[in-house]
DNA sequence: TCCATTGTTTGGTGATGCTCGAACCATACC
DNA sequence: GGTATGGTTCGAGCATCACCAAACAATGGA
């Protein structure tokens, strides 16, 4: 009965409306200030400040304080995870918030999560870095092979600059719509953001859609077709 | 800010003590009665009652009515992968509810987790499995090799009678402790129960410890050896 | 048919905790 | 300095919900 780590705990900190409203505007990616995070939620400053002290507390935050302004983010993949695990639950058991329409299609095809793409073109990426050796999986870990190191300074990405970062370079994150792994990690991260400098894709303000040009999509899948 | 499936529903859900220490108790694998839940659970029956409502109404458990007793189990795997991943966070978090002694050493080594076996041997037996051609990563899927059928015959597992359920054959898991995947689904659960029968390991009743006979340790290096 | 066991429902109690307005610090900019 | 903005703390109000005891329903066995 009292095995195991206290799931309670952070479980009821998720459970909150307004605190689950932020976190989900969290898996944005971006850094949110008291304030914002205060209009994701639909409550005001005072309550908004007990709850991301809370979070915080709990450890699912982190935080940086920049002059007059506090940003939040979340503390590391693995809550962005256990998030989208949850909505997957969520999603499957039918309790979907909005109803099924044009935004969640779009949320499904092409989407951020965290800081990486996800959805179907997230999945397609994975399974073609995957399929031609880019990546290879060793258990739950990730690591990316001399081939995987050579597409990676085609495509743009400064590796040199990412192996100094304290999150790992690849790793997996599962999907809470197409039910299967996407790249996350601080590649992963590059990855988008190098779509996003060529001018493949934009971010649609307010909204976790990714929004792929025709001609970005074309060179996508061109890119990783398999 | 209302993207996506309803997340705070299902972690309030998750975020009493009382009821996650129910659903703690299922992640044993067995079904067990209201009574015995409440006991689990630390509450009178009639408590246990509404909670257990609550959590079918939710969609987490899976309930069955055999004369006078209920009998209640988790809904799915996937269930038990989100429990799985919220025990790793507040393992990571620093927020374990008990203190690190031996009981907890035990749990870290071998222990079941919903109804196949997990911790170091069962990221072990996974490891092994991937290595020798019998498991084959494919994205998230997981399935068996021509190899890993026939290793699995001579193992002693029926796999004709296994193919007829529902649930898939083979599946990862994540495991709190190790961070690292093992083998669950329809064959993790026959291998596990396998080992059992070859009186390989015992549960300690009222546990999640997997105990191995030395003798059983033995036999599971060899077989599984890398 | 009667009794014992299992589970549900109801009513009442208590506590937890979410919420906001207002007052209070801190920082930045003029 | 003075003023505006971002954030925290305090107080009180309010709703929700967990909890139990007691009564009730259902099932199985004697």
């Amino acid at each position: 009965m009292k095995d195991g780590p206290d799931i309670a705990r952070i479980a009821a900190l998720i459970g909150d409306p307004a605190r689950a409203n932020m976190l989900t505007a969290l898996m944005h990616g971006k850094a949110l200030t008291a304030t914002e995070l205060s209009g994701e939620a639909g409550v005001t400053l005072p309550t908004a400040s007990v709850h991301l002290s809370k979070l915080d507390e709990g450890g699912l935050l982190r935080v940086r304080k920049q002059g007059r302004h506090k940003y939040f983010s979340l503390a590391s993949d693995e809550v962005a995870g256990v998030l989208e695990a949850l909505m997957g639950l969520a999603a499957g058991a039918g309790h979907l918030r909005t109803r099924t329409g044009p935004r969640d299609a779009a949320l499904r095809k092409a989407r951020v999560c965290y800081n990486h793409l996800a959805g179907e073109m997230g999945t397609a990426m994975y399974d073609a870095m995957l399929a031609r050796g880019h990546l290879r999986e060793d258990g739950d870990d990730l690591s990316l092979t001399a081939k995987g190191t050579e597409f990676a300074r085609e495509f743009g990405i400064d590796l040199d600059a990412l192996e100094t970062k304290r999150t790992p370079l690849c790793r997996q994150c599962l999907d809470w719509s197409a039910r299967r792994n996407h790249l996350a990690g601080s590649l992963g991260r590059a990855m988008l953001s190098r779509m996003h400098d060529l001018a493949w894709a934009r971010r649609i303000e307010g909204t976790r859609i990714v929004d792929f040009t025709p001609e970005g999509a074309r060179q996508f899948a061109t890119t990783f077709r398999t």
